[in-house]
DNA sequence: ACCTGCATGTAATTAGTTACATGATTTT
DNA sequence: AAAATCATGTAACTAATTACATGCAGGT
């Protein structure tokens, strides 16, 4: 009795909350999950359709001025009962897919600039993530969590980074014989700011 | 200009290493890349036929004894071109999928012995990607790069979950007040092995 | 004048997973 | 006796992305 977390099981999961629209659950996800979990308009809306067809959901149209209606959906009971046993019977994984690391894997056959420049978009990506991660005040426990859990791991990932980058730009020898990176400290000198 | 490193990209970086079978690549793929790209038969030997038409690698069949002829590829030139100008135009996107994370956000809704469930296996798999990060050996500076990447970000989030897991079970109160998870030494006591 | 936010959706495509299909040899 | 390793592949399916299509209101 294995279930996924798609994005249908996500949208009964947001209207947990409360009655919401498609664009309301948009953002939403993008506020809450996009560290962990990405979906767009292409996905949310035929979810949501799919949902009401089958009974999880409801809606209700409310006219907008010089705009389409806000359809605002609203949880059934089937729903909230579909809902607890996906989450019952969803496997607790934890994927990653980096094209970074890939990148880092053949770092070799990089030109060094260009070595340097991937070096430096991660960093500023990490710190992206992490000043948005900062700036959420989390309602519920399970927020919290996951907030924390966020920046716990990114900060280590991107003092892992940096210091390596910092390595790197200090002495381009392939690098001294010590394993891991000893913590953030390491030099970490001034960096240009990539572009956006 | 933007490329994507797809099942057929990473092919061709695996056959940099030196000539190798499907069968091959899958199992440099499991050892090296598994915590951060995942990859399997489904997807390598198709891509390996598309590359094969594409002029970017070429094939040898080596007979075996009771089984099917060996098909071991080469690169080829046009094959290495393609795969550098790959690497210099994929942007070093790194993203997480954690059903985990989504479980944790509802943790409201979950019954408390399956929190703590989920929480085990959780840590117990953290547990096991770092004890295969430990054993691997890395060649190329590269990889070694990934390993100690891998390990070091592994740590930070087996740490915060295991400490969680120890609050938890000390005191069911919704948690006290300290955002941060004190680093690592937070009471964890002993847990019962998950079933694998 | 332009961009961002609000608000909905569809269609085509891409990419990948899962299950199937086969079968000898070696290790536990 | 069973499981894992070696070795190839195909077909059906699932899921999600990307681009398209429309259009007003308000801020810079």
């Amino acid at each position: 009795m294995n279930a996924t977390l798609d994005v249908k099981a996500l949208c009964l999961g947001v209207l947990t909350h409360g009655e919401a629209s498609g664009y309301d659950i948009k953002k939403y996800f993008e506020e809450t999950f996009s560290h962990f979990y990405l979906a767009g308009y292409g996905s949310i809306y035929p979810a949501l359709a799919e949902l009401l067809a089958e009974g999880a959901v409801t809606v209700r149209a409310v006219p907008q001025a010089g705009r389409p209606d806000r359809k605002v959906y609203q949880l059934t009971d089937a729903g909230r009962q579909r809902f607890l046993a996906t989450l019952a019977a969803t496997p607790p994984s934890h994927k990653v897919r980096s094209e970074f690391l890939v990148l880092m894997h053949f770092a070799a056959l990089l030109p060094p600039e260009r070595l340097l420049a991937v070096l430096d978009e991660r960093v500023d990506e990490f710190d992206r993530t992490l000043g948005q991660l900062e700036e959420c005040e989390r309602e519920n426990p399970g927020a919290h969590f996951c907030a924390g859990f966020g920046r716990t791991v990114l900060r280590a990932a991107r003092d892992y980074v940096a210091a390596y980058r910092g390595r790197l730009a200090a002495g381009p020898r392939p690098a001294p014989a010590n394993d891991v990176v000893s913590p953030a400290v390491a030099s970490e000198p001034p960096r240009r700011k990539t572009g956006s």
